[in-house]
DNA sequence: CTCTCCCT
């Protein structure tokens, strides 16, 4: 293809996928066509209707200036807001560009109103009027919701016309013109057609943000958006971005072999004045930014404030010391002064200030210190006064050296906690005027970066940290660390104070620190495992993921350890093991996919837990296996209280709560065998309970779950279960309310479902000799970590050590542990997990036999596990294949055992079958004459046997017949082929 | 004995 020459190096691979793509959307061009024609046919009575088709036809001409113009009846009052966006000076060029460009980028600012306005842009041009909708994608779900409600009021249209999409429900209707759903809503549509025909126009929203489902979007409409415009059903692409950060983008010659423009956008944002510090604190941060709040709160005027920390713990610690330093409820006496001298160090002068506190015209400010960049130099000569007249706002960065030891009570502060697992309700207190008469001020972790916006916000105090989760590109093992957020992240944190007056950010590092930041934090895609992103794009056709055109593309090695999963799983064909070398090499990154796997594509959760649905038929299961994987798949469905509490009695309150918890989880891991299951029989136990109780919040506060998470749980199970459904018409499983516990029986399937699906997060309790060393004490191996792992302390299994183990994820912290555990038996894993298993020759005794249930060689096999070299049990299997097998089937087949129609013979066999399994047995040539025969048909059992003789019926006839004295031949003859039972004389 | 944040 034209579009691929400037990668020679692999332009056959590129051929290859295109060419794949072009056949999919082939097959589905005529039914393409047929939906058309049914969208023309339809009625349309409306009068908009009708203007609609009649710009259509003028869509075509080469006008300069839009040719279409579908009305929309906003109210006075908004049309008179939406004239103030800055976007809407722009309408005319973002719509030519859109025009003359299949793929166009817009970058604009949070406050550009691009989200909102360019949607209605396109309706007005007539992208909805033709037959193809508008599709919006965004990141999150409530940012999908909100903005189909904001448009729909905007153009005065009812939600049937702008609708959302998000994972569990939507309001799209057959009416529907604009359609804002979540990214990964329009990767599943796309499994199901590939060219999207359902839209004229796709917008992805927040590009910036780089999440995973973007980011694979846009490589895989980069190929799509041509591919409709080479077959005559145009469509257009808009990405938009809130930073100027889109050269991966734009200047990847993989994604876009020309640059698609870049139109930017200004935006109104009111000015935020940032005030670095001079000094950075390495360790101590939540101490200076304790102190920094206590600043603004004396010194600065009126605002809200809103505080950017890393982790829950922190949160809530910074909250209470900030409680306790500007209590709210004035009339409360606080004596009981349990802080430390330096939580509550205030400055005299501050206090002074406060008095006497000037209305300071905030929008006057120089934008950066003066001298920027020089203040880790000049630290420790540098103190914090003489600043001038910047004093009231330059706050300074050293702690104080006076004390205060009474709470303040005639300025209070009202403080909350603000993170993602925080209850709603507690959540949405943050979106509430503050008390007459205090100070907002939110304690925050990185939610309130993107995902929520507080009203009111007119200081920030961000720490300039941030905690992510790394994954060991190889061990898999989890961990998370705080680490210096990037540039861009700290100029969006800044932002949050100026959404409706001017404000100021106070950054609690240096100038000099800022500029070493990074400038862009990773996109998601590099950071984490891609077996999900690979099973879906393997899917879709595409085998050679390595040329996929990531804007970022992961690792190699991530990508090499996606593929080898999915192959362990089964999801993908086996690669080649024979054949020249570079074959191999090539065939090994790209497997084509299989049948499981196709299946386990269709469930939306991660592969390992995929191919436990895909074996959850067995026993009656699949409930039970739906419900686990759901459980696993939600995180943290249990209440934390082991958070710092906000005062004694909630201290108090906090661990009563635990100790209910942990006694409810007791009880639900249950005893004996279903306690096996460890803490995937918690999670049964837990949603069992739950559903059966009615799911109210009374029942999870009572019993430390997460009500959300629990509610979230509900609605994946019925997605699943309807998954499940359709993949198999005959599973005929349903959500089950009022689900009776698994049999002991069924907590035996269960487990080895589990372990079938997690054969790769096995692990091994160590043995005697290897506890000499202390730091193995009740530690487990691994077959691909040298240092001990552990089973969590919160685990139902922790005290009981079974051998064999397995886990849904290590997290480091200060050991390895081991999350989601669940023990299985030895035995198991070479009949499950064939494929990391080493299987040693054939046993001797138990002797190989035959099976006439299934009609094959069976013997025992001992095996070791991959890398360890665990001693697994011998289990009985299938004898492996080779000559060995064939002569074995020939000793069985001569028995009659093979067909029992000829077992009257084997008293006058002219040698005895065991004959064949001789070293010497080629002296005899009815061997060779009988085993050639076999080889030549490959019937080494039953089934291949019968196949033989049913192309041939004389197949196996004259072979057997040396094998006889010539007086039977002809009886012989008679009941050839001998298929079937025998004669029952 | 402790966990940032999201999406199918």
């Amino acid at each position: 293809m034209s579009e691929s020459s400037e990668d020679d190096d692999d332009s056959e691979e590129s051929d290859s996928s295109e060419e794949e793509k072009e056949k999919i959307s082939e097959e589905k061009h005529t039914e393409e066509q047929q939906q058309q024609q049914v969208l023309k046919e339809e009625t349309k009575p409306k009068e908009a209707d009708m203007k609609e088709e009649k710009k259509a036809e003028t869509w075509t001409k080469e006008d300069c200036k839009p040719a279409v113009f579908i009305p929309v009846e906003r109210l006075p009052e908004i049309q008179e807001a939406r004239l103030r966006l800055p976007v809407l000076a722009e309408e005319q060029i973002i719509m030519e560009a859109v025009k003359d460009h299949e793929c166009v980028v817009l970058c604009g600012e949070t406050g550009s109103g691009k989200t909102t306005q360019v949607p209605q842009f396109l309706y007005e041009a007539g992208f909805a009027s033709s037959g193809g909708i508008i599709g919006v994608t965004e990141p999150r779900r409530v940012a999908a919701i909100s903005m189909s409600h904001r448009v729909a009021t905007e153009m005065n249209l009812s939600s049937g016309v702008v609708s959302y999409q998000i994972r569990y429900e939507g309001n799209v209707t057959e009416n529907t013109k604009i359609k804002v759903m979540t990214d990964g809503v329009l990767l599943k549509e796309i499994q199901r057609d590939f060219l999207l025909q359902k839209y004229s126009v796709i917008i992805i929203d927040e590009a910036h943000e780089r999440s995973v489902y973007t980011d694979i979007l846009i490589g895989l409409l980069s190929r799509i958006v041509p591919l409709r415009n080479k077959k005559g059903l145009p469509m257009k692409l808009i990405i938009m971005s809130a930073t100027l950060r889109v050269e991966d983008f734009t200047e990847n010659k993989r994604l876009f072999s020309s640059p698609p423009p870049v139109i930017k956008v200004e935006a109104r944002q009111f000015a935020v004045t940032v005030h670095f510090n001079k000094r950075t604190p390495m360790d101590d941060y939540t101490g200076e930014t304790f102190r920094k709040i206590c600043k603004i709160h004396r010194m600065l005027p009126p605002g809200g404030i809103l505080v950017f920390l890393t982790g829950q713990a922190e949160v809530h610690s910074v909250c209470r010391r900030l409680r306790k330093a500007f209590p709210y409820k004035p009339n409360r006496e606080h004596t009981d002064m349990m802080e430390t001298e330096e939580d509550l160090k205030k400055s005299k002068r501050a206090k002074k200030k406060n008095v006497s506190l000037p209305r300071i015209n905030l929008d006057n400010y120089s934008a950066l210190p003066v001298d920027e960049g020089d203040e880790d130099r000049q630290a420790g000569i540098d103190e914090d006064d003489g600043e001038g007249s910047d004093l009231e706002l330059e706050l300074g960065d050293h702690p104080d050296t006076d004390h205060e030891e009474k709470a303040d009570p005639s300025i209070p502060l009202y403080v909350l906690p603000l993170y993602s697992l925080l209850a709603p309700e507690q959540q949405a207190k943050v979106f509430r005027p503050p008390p007459a008469g205090s100070r907002l001020c939110v304690v925050a972790t990185n939610v309130a970066e993107t995902s929520l916006t507080i009203p009111g916000i007119k200081y920030v105090v961000d720490c300039g940290r941030v905690k992510k989760r790394f994954y060991d590109r190889v061990t898999g093992v989890s961990s998370f660390k705080v680490t210096w957020i990037s540039q861009a992240s700290a100029n969006q944190r800044a932002g949050r104070a100026g959404r409706t007056e001017p404000g100021h950010c106070y950054r609690l590092y240096s100038s000099a620190v800022f500029g070493d930041f990074s400038l862009f934090s990773e996109a998601e895609i590099t950071r984490r495992p891609v077996e999900d992103l690979v099973l879906q794009m393997k899917d879709l056709n595409i085998e050679k993921v390595v040329n996929f055109p990531f804007p970022t593309p992961p690792s190699s090695e991530a990508l090499i350890a996606a593929e080898e999963l999915l192959i362990s799983l089964g999801a993908l064909e086996k690669p080649a093991r024979h054949g020249r070398l570079s074959e191999m090499e090539k065939a090994r990154l790209s497997c084509p996919i299989s049948p499981l796997g196709r299946a386990m594509a269709a469930f939306p959760v991660a592969p390992r837990y995929a191919k436990m649905l895909a074996l959850g038929r067995q026993q009656g299961c699949m409930q039970y296996i739906i419900t686990i994987v759901s459980a696993m798949t939600v995180r943290e469905i249990f209440e934390d209280y082991d958070r710092p509490a906000g005062s004694e009695e909630e201290n108090v309150k906090m661990s009563g709560k635990k100790a209910r918890s942990v006694q409810m989880r007791r009880l639900w891991a249950g005893q004996g065998a279903s306690l096996l299951l460890g803490d995937l029989m918690v999670l049964l136990g837990a949603v069992g309970a739950c559903e059966f109780a009615g799911l109210t919040p009374q029942f999870c506060e009572e019993n430390g779950l997460r009500f959300k998470a629990m509610l979230e749980i509900r609605r994946l199970r019925g997605q699943l279960t309807n998954a499940v459904n359709a993949v198999c018409a005959d599973a005929d499983v349903y959500v089950d309310n009022k689900m009776a516990p698994p049999t002991e029986a069924q907590v035996l399937c269960l487990r080895q479902i589990v372990l079938a699906g997690l054969g790769d997060h096995i692990a091994r309790r160590v043995q005697a000799e290897e506890l000499l060393d202390p730091k193995w004490r009740n530690a487990y191996k691994t077959p691909l970590l040298d240092d001990p792992v552990f089973i969590h302390p919160s685990s139902a299994l922790h005290k009981t050590l079974p051998e064999f183990v397995v886990y849904q994820e290590i997290m480091e912290t200060t050991k390895m542990y081991m999350r989601g555990v669940c023990a299985v038996q030895d035995d198991w894993i070479p009949k499950l997990l064939p494929q990391y298993c080493h299987f040693s020759a054939p046993e001797e005794s138990p002797a190989p036999r035959f099976c006439p249930l299934i009609g094959r060689v069976k013997c025992h096999q001992q095996s070791t596990f991959f890398r360890v070299s665990w001693k697994l049990p011998a289990i009985e299997m299938d004898y492996p294949e080779g000559l060995e097998r064939y002569k074995l089937f020939a000793k069985f087949f001569l028995e009659g055992q093979v067909c029992p129609k000829i077992q009257k013979f084997s008293s006058c066999l002219l040698s005895s079958p065991s004959t064949m399994l001789k070293t010497w047995a080629k002296l005899q040539p009815r061997t060779e004459v009988l085993l050639t025969a076999l080889v030549s048909e490959k019937a080494d059992n039953r089934t291949s046997l019968e196949a033989a003789w049913r192309k041939n019926e004389k197949y196996l006839l004259s072979a057997y017949c040396q094998w006889i004295p010539e007086s039977l031949h002809e009886e012989v003859s008679k009941i050839w082929p001998p298929i079937g039972q025998a004669d029952p004389r």
